[in-house]
DNA sequence: CGCGAATGTAATATCATATAACTTAGAATG
DNA sequence: CATTCTAAGTTATATGATATTACATTCGCG
């Protein structure tokens, strides 16, 4: 097992991990192009083996699609634990939305493949996939930092997370031009978490109250 | 000049308005499928004229699939509109807002070939998928009935287009299982349509208050 | 009525996905 | 250590999509 080579070695007959190396590739393909840009064709060409090499271990374009997505979500958790884990000023949850958003604009064509194709909608459950998605969301909800209170939580959660991609999705639909422009995308995200905060914050006091009320 | 026959006759040589047809039945197939699913050949042989014939009328994939755009985003704001002169309980920007999620919904391959595609940012400035797209923006503003607060009013729009888009992409991802699925999309809608019209109170409130204050 | 522009067709080049049949080398076992 | 089984390559090929070129037809206008 020669890991993660780019290319197979000129007099070699297998490459060693090209299972590995076409999801790098492929990844670096999406970055700029989103799942369109993505041709088994080229990849094999790029990585220097014959065009149906990747059908060993794909079963076809749409299984690359699924677990270069899988992994593209992997990158996302990983950027997302970090900056969570960082001592800063700002929350937790401001620090996620602001790596997410980053990550949105800055490898626009990647979060496309991620948010805006069919591929994670098709993943069965249980599925590579499927699990990396929902290890992403896991983590926004772990964000909100809030004491348990059960669905309230996770309600926020799914607010925050439909807002900030509404953002990337209008900040590279070039809506962000205009009188509007003045409006950063950063600032509209903080918006949200700021909204978000107080929501969940009325939601908690509520809840106790009722709880109270109730015994 | 035969309007909008789906297929070419038989006998004649001349279809009749082939480029409004193509649109017509490209906008069926995206509406399962998406952008992928349209097809020029596919569609060239459903309306009974040779495979190259569209590019008569349509310079390249892309350009068929900008049209298609531009026409899906005319339908939207056609139906906003109608929502918004309904007389109803509800507000006006509420209205927009259940229509929109409902179009995103229902009709999601249109959807995604409307907001997560590389076609809109691609659209120069005065193409009609351009002029197309900035009028339903300027819907949402004019959804938003306030009185003028020039680039705050612009800002809460952008807002509620954000968040109207990231609940339907969740939505669509299957996000909304679980213990989240209690909460149905259209009540997060109006969430967000609720925090829009307070935040939009406030600044008013807050504007006329810097006026007085500096006069 | 005739002619030019618009619109359609046939033929073909190019490229991508995918499969089938064959080959190589790496690992596993007696 | 030789043998064999299998994972991972190869070549050849079928299929289907985009796009261009050269040619044909008809619409509409003068």
């Amino acid at each position: 097992m020669r890991p993660q080579l780019a290319r197979k070695p000129e007099n070699s007959y297998h490459h060693g991990d090209l299972r590995g190396a076409l999801i790098k590739a492929a990844l670096r393909e999406a970055e700029r192009g989103g799942a369109e840009a993505i041709s088994i064709k080229a990849l094999a060409k790029q990585l220097g083996v014959s065009q149906p090499a990747p059908y060993r271990h794909f079963a076809d374009r749409e299984a690359l699609l699924a677990a270069v997505t899988a992994e593209a979500f992997r990158q996302l958790s990983a950027i997302m634990r970090k900056a969570m884990a960082e001592t800063s000023k700002q929350s937790k949850l401001s620090r996620l939305a602001q790596v997410t958003l980053d990550f949105g604009l800055r490898r626009n064509g990647i979060y496309r493949l991620m948010f805006a194709s069919r591929i994670v909608s098709c993943a069965a459950k249980g599925s590579e996939l499927h699990e990396a998605t929902r290890e992403t969301f896991s983590l926004v909800i772990e964000a909100l930092e809030a004491p348990a209170v059960g669905y309230l939580r996770e309600r926020q959660a799914l607010k925050i997370w439909a807002a900030l991609h509404g953002v990337v999705m209008l900040a590279e639909q070039g809506l962000f031009t205009g009188e509007a422009a003045q409006t950063t995308r950063e600032e509209l995200v903080e918006d949200f978490v700021n909204e978000t905060k107080t929501a969940l914050a009325l939601a908690i006091k509520d809840a106790r109250r009722r709880k109270k009320a109730g015994a």
